[in-house]
RNA sequence: UCCUCAGUAGCUCAAUGGCAGAGCAUCCGGCUGUUAACCGGAGGGUUGUAGGUUCGAGUCCUACCUGAGGAGCCA
């Protein structure tokens, strides 16, 4: 058998005899002259077969597969202007691995197909050469994401998935049982690393959060990946340094790494070119004039008033006025969790920062400066109505030496969603968890 | 939880209240450069479920089920 390689390192065996091991894509045939498309998971690579240049069976062996049958191919690889990835593969001999039955076809035909029909069929989908790229794409942000830390002296402390207790109290959770104890899957590590960066100094978590809100739109899974660093002694300013640091970092990786996946994708790149640090920051009370304005002027249906949260197409007109992520900092505390330290020179705001992603697709981060003070924690917790007794760990951290201290979490699949321009994130995780979706 | 929309062949969709159809997929036949190939033919249906109006319902009405988009909430 001749050497084996993928369809992705094809090029650099113009004139030889490969073996590629892989699945058929597609076959298109006329008369005696067969085009079969084989994928291999690296990429696409059509093969051809002329009747008169392949033994009896092989051409038979050809003609007769069906969509995703695995087979193993043999064939000289040869340069061709008009293949789209630039090489061809004159076949010369194929083994059918398995063939798929015909009275039982691979269901995702190349023709368009609904939303629920491929969420059904997720374990099959990913197998399409834009699945595979979105998949690719996700692996090589989340790899920039671990290099970005750990090239800056940041270690990293895995907090735990099953948690006593809420960490916010605020969003829903979901309950396991936990030995005849009631627990709950994490919504986020964040109380967690704030213990490690006490310990390690600078810390950052990389794992899934389980969220039980009922959210139907195209920004929200039950089950996301979350980037949380946390920093002693870092201040608000240091934090937004880091997260204008950290999605250039990753942008200018995708652009490196990714770039013909995004291009299978269909991602107009010159915008994701364009972003440069530092980002536009502009505070709370600047953001409500933005949007008090767009509403006089039309732009926005609702009118915003000082001191609630920013909604989602708030967001989106904010994101809509500049080219590259922009920071809103200094949100009125009420809104926020009650773990934000205070502006200290005007109380009433926290020391927060959201970043939110050009292009209409909102928020990525969030973080905040730490609350330092004992007292004024207790004091919060108590406010928002959460159990101090959880809390006696959390607050351990504000007796034995507190510091101030910073973090943020990156929610991974909107990352993912932005950088290759997708219509939900559904589509930036192998297997979405939804409201509505527990299968496959 | 609320608002809006949808459910017809394996898939994507069409059908003025009047014989349930097309493209793709599958099968058979044709084609030596096809690019979601094309051309000819065949098979394939309890129109989401339950009730109602009507001479007659895929179509109109009611309830329910399932899903989608959005809001709220958030990353």
């Amino acid at each position: 058998m001749p050497s084996v390689t993928t369809i992705a390192e094809i090029g650099k065996h113009e004139g030889q005899l490969v073996t590629i091991r892989g699945w058929l894509y597609n076959l298109r045939e006329s008369g005696k002259l067969l085009f079969p498309i084989f994928r291999d998971g690296s990429g696409v690579i059509q093969g051809v077969v002329p009747k008169s240049a392949v033994p009896p069976e092989v051409f038979d062996a050809v003609k007769g597969l069906t969509q995703e049958s695995s087979v193993i191919v043999e064939g000289k690889v040869r340069a061709d202007k008009r293949a789209p990835g630039g090489h061809e593969l004159d076949v010369s001999n194929v083994q059918v691995l398995q063939r798929v039955a015909e009275n039982d076809p691979y269901p995702i035909s190349l023709k368009e197909h609904g939303v629920d029909f491929l969420m059904e069929h997720r374990h099959l989908w990913v197998r399409t050469p834009r699945q595979a790229a979105i998949l690719r794409v996700r692996a090589e942000i989340i790899k920039a994401a671990r290099d970005f830390f750990d090239e800056r002296g940041f270690t990293l402390t895995d907090p735990p998935i099953l948690t006593p207790a809420a960490c916010e109290g605020t969003t829903t959770l979901f309950p396991v049982d936990y030995f005849d104890e009631q627990a709950f899957l994490t919504q986020s590590g964040q109380l967690y690393i704030e213990a490690t960066a006490m310990a390690l100094g600078k810390v950052y978590s990389f794992g899934p959060t389980f969220r039980a809100e009922k959210s139907k739109t195209r920004r929200h899974l039950t089950e996301f990946w979350m980037v949380e660093p946390e920093i002693a002694y870092a201040t608000l300013e240091d934090l937004m340094e880091l997260a204008e640091g950290l999605i250039t970092f990753v942008v200018k990786r995708c652009l490196e790494r990714r770039r013909p996946d995004l291009q299978t994708i269909g991602r107009d790149v010159s915008k994701l070119e364009k972003i440069k640090t530092p980002f536009p920051r502009i505070t709370y009370d600047e953001a409500v004039k933005l949007l008090q304005d767009a509403h006089a002027k039309g732009a926005l249906e609702n009118k915003f008033e000082w001191g609630g949260d920013l909604g989602s197409p708030d967001e989106t007109y904010i994101s809509s006025q500049f080219e590259t992520p922009v920071m809103v900092h200094r949100y009125p505390a009420k809104v926020k969790a009650f773990y934000m330290e205070p502006d200290p020179q005007r109380p009433e705001l926290a020391l927060c920062v959201d970043v939110l992603a050009p292009e209409g697709y909102g928020e990525i981060i969030g973080g905040s400066q730490r609350t330092a003070s004992y007292e004024l924690l207790v004091k919060r917790i108590h406010e928002h109505n959460l159990p101090e007794e959880a809390f006696k760990w959390y607050l351990d951290l504000r007796k034995y030496g507190s510091v101030p201290h910073s973090g943020f979490g990156m929610g991974i699949e909107r990352v993912v969603s932005w950088i290759c321009s997708l219509e939900h994130v559904r589509e930036t995780i192998p297997f979405p968890r939804m409201l509505h979706r527990l299968y496959p």
